[in-house]
DNA sequence: TCTGGGGTCCTGCCGCAC
DNA sequence: TCTGGTGCGGCAGGACCC
């Protein structure tokens, strides 16, 4: 989808649209939070997601500033799941507002698919949104990428060479913020001088995993399957304070309450879960994790604050706390 | 002065069992 | 009894995704 959530917004009332939106947070620029999605008009100040609030707020003190409304958005979404399943059966969930659907069984040529698609999602939802057509996920995401908004784009194997190689490296899933500024240190830059690197110095620059998907990446090699269905390995809440903590009554206090809702997220989707574990963020954003497995699963919220605390007991607090969470990991069906 | 929240996967290290 | 290799679970941290 473009512009996921401002869209929705935008759609919902008419007068933010041709105007700078930027969901985020509580939707107070001078608040702790950053930009879940900014509309293509605040996009021209710079804003992009994931930057804080009030750096966004400095770029662009007139845009309108929302909080995220997660049920509204999770309500689109579905009706726009149902539209993909309903020419697809096939399909792979992305978040809230991707999806990738094999369509390589249906017997229509798959531009007419994707453009009755958006016309249909447009009737359901008001919303526009670009696909990418190509022989596998990796390509197709990057050619949905490639005309945003309202576009479509077919990449075919022989396109690779010529469209895909001149991209920068970032445009790789899996190639981060991170990735990126260690490939440039290699003076790799585009996609198409990484496929010249031989696997070997792929392997020992970036571990044997990483390496090889590199490797093939780069070269617009993915078999991956679909994934039609998977279940939750660990469920999380966590909470970054407005003003760094150093009550320890206050960091108890709210580490108990993210217990019982974690323990009321399994019990709701019918899970238990063994592993624990606890993550402190402190004031100068070192963050640190304490994790404790039990013989047993559980989803009572006595168990779950019981483990909680013995992994926080383990914490130095000299620290001024910024943020604080909890996750349960191995989880398995009740 | 700033840097959310909910996830997944990988790596390196350690202790333990065999 | 000591040493070493190997496999594995648990743990901590890091990178990445939406």
């Amino acid at each position: 989808m473009d512009a996921f959530f401002a869209a929705v917004e935008q759609r919902r009332n008419p007068d933010l649209t041709g105007k700078p939106l930027v969901i985020g947070g509580s939707g107070d620029p001078t608040r702790r939070g950053v930009v879940s999605t900014a509309s293509y008009e605040a996009r021209k100040f710079g804003i992009h997601s994931a930057m804080p609030l009030r750096t966004a707020y400095k770029l662009c003190p007139h845009a309108i500033f929302l909080p995220v409304d997660y049920q509204e958005y999770s309500r689109v979404s579905g009706k726009i799941k149902d539209v993909l399943r309903e020419f697809c059966p096939i399909m792979q969930d992305v978040g809230i507002d991707e999806a990738f659907l094999d369509i390589s069984h249906i017997d229509k040529p798959a531009e007419a698919i994707a453009n009755e698609i958006k016309i249909k999602i447009k009737q359901e939802t008001g919303l526009t949104c670009s696909i990418g057509i190509a022989p596998n996920k990796l390509l197709a995401k990057i050619a949905s990428d490639m005309q945003k908004p309202d576009g479509l784009t077919i990449i075919t194997k022989n396109d690779i060479e010529r469209r895909i190689w001149p991209l920068p490296v970032r445009k790789l899933w899996g190639v981060g913020p991170k990735t990126e500024a260690h490939l440039k240190e290699m003076g790799i830059e585009t996609i198409g001088v990484l496929a010249a690197l031989p696997m070997d110095r792929l392997i020992e620059r970036f571990g044997n995993s990483y390496g090889r998907y590199l490797y093939e990446a780069s070269r617009g090699i993915d078999e991956s399957p679909l994934v039609t269905h998977w279940e939750p390995k660990s469920t999380s809440r966590e909470i970054t304070f407005e003003h760094d903590v150093s009550n320890w009554q206050v960091i108890a206090r709210t580490l108990a309450e993210l217990t019982r809702e974690v323990a009321n997220d399994m019990k709701q989707a019918g899970y238990k879960g063994r592993t624990v574990t606890v993550k402190v963020r402190f004031s100068d954003f070192e963050t640190h994790t304490r994790a404790k497995t039990l013989t047993v699963p559980t989803n009572t919220a006595d168990e779950t604050r019981t483990a909680a605390f013995d992994c926080l007991k383990r914490f130095e607090l000299k620290k001024k706390v910024r943020l604080i969470g909890v996750k349960m990991g191995g989880l398995e069906k009740v």
